[in-house]
DNA sequence: ATCGCCTATCGTCGATTGACGAACAATAAG
DNA sequence: CTTATTGTTCGTCAATCGACGATAGGCGAT
């Protein structure tokens, strides 16, 4: 069972133009890079540094230390809660809202 | 095409709690209902209408005006970007990230 | 017209977030 | 050893968010 509040914090962590970006770099990017996901979101590298933190703590990328630079990659398996919820909700609401007969169902 | 700056907006409407919990009660709901979202969150009235005007802005509900209530149903056509974009990050990622002795699955 | 119910909006407050520069730590190279 | 590179952490600031009470407006019933 995800709870409401674990929901909640992995949709926040993709509440973010930047994180997004960054999650776009780390798709596209064949191999694993640093630096490169500073130039590519033009935010201060401490910026940068503070998002990957924040995705790292919701479990959506990994980072594994390679030498002197950091390897991020995708961890997609932390959203699968997310994407669960979202399917359960696509289903086409089933039928009209309020009864146009008119009468109010309360119990 | 949607920017990642629609996305994060789709996905702030999603990032909190009560905003959850609304569309959980919304979706569990047959009927439609007003009043009864503000007992089932728990939150002041004007609280609870304030997150409902964010989901509406959002495009994720509707809210239809039925005489003196109002009558509120899931949109989730709204949320097919998102459930796109998680869905182009599920895959798992292809490559190791720079591991040189990294010797992961081959798919 | 008035009352009562339901919802939306306003104004405010505290808490959190996002951004930045600066300082610091770890590692590779010389 | 020192130096260069890379990434993290800290402190600060402005902006936004979330919650609330109070208020205003629409609608049906009386």
């Amino acid at each position: 069972m995800v709870t409401d509040d674990t929901l909640a914090e992995l949709a926040k962590s993709l509440a973010h133009p930047a994180r997004l970006r960054i999650l776009r770099v780390l798709l596209a990017t064949p191999g694993c890079i640093g630096g490169e996901i500073v130039e590519a979101v033009g935010l201060a590298q401490s910026t940068v540094s503070e998002h990957l933190r924040i995705l790292k703590a919701a479990g959506i990328i990994t980072g594994e230390i390679d030498g002197p630079r950091i390897c991020y990659a995708l961890s997609p398996d932390a959203l699968a809660p997310l994407g669960a919820f979202l399917a359960s909700l696509t289903p086409p609401a089933e039928g009209a809202c309020c009864l146009p007969a008119g009468k109010d169902n309360r119990t």
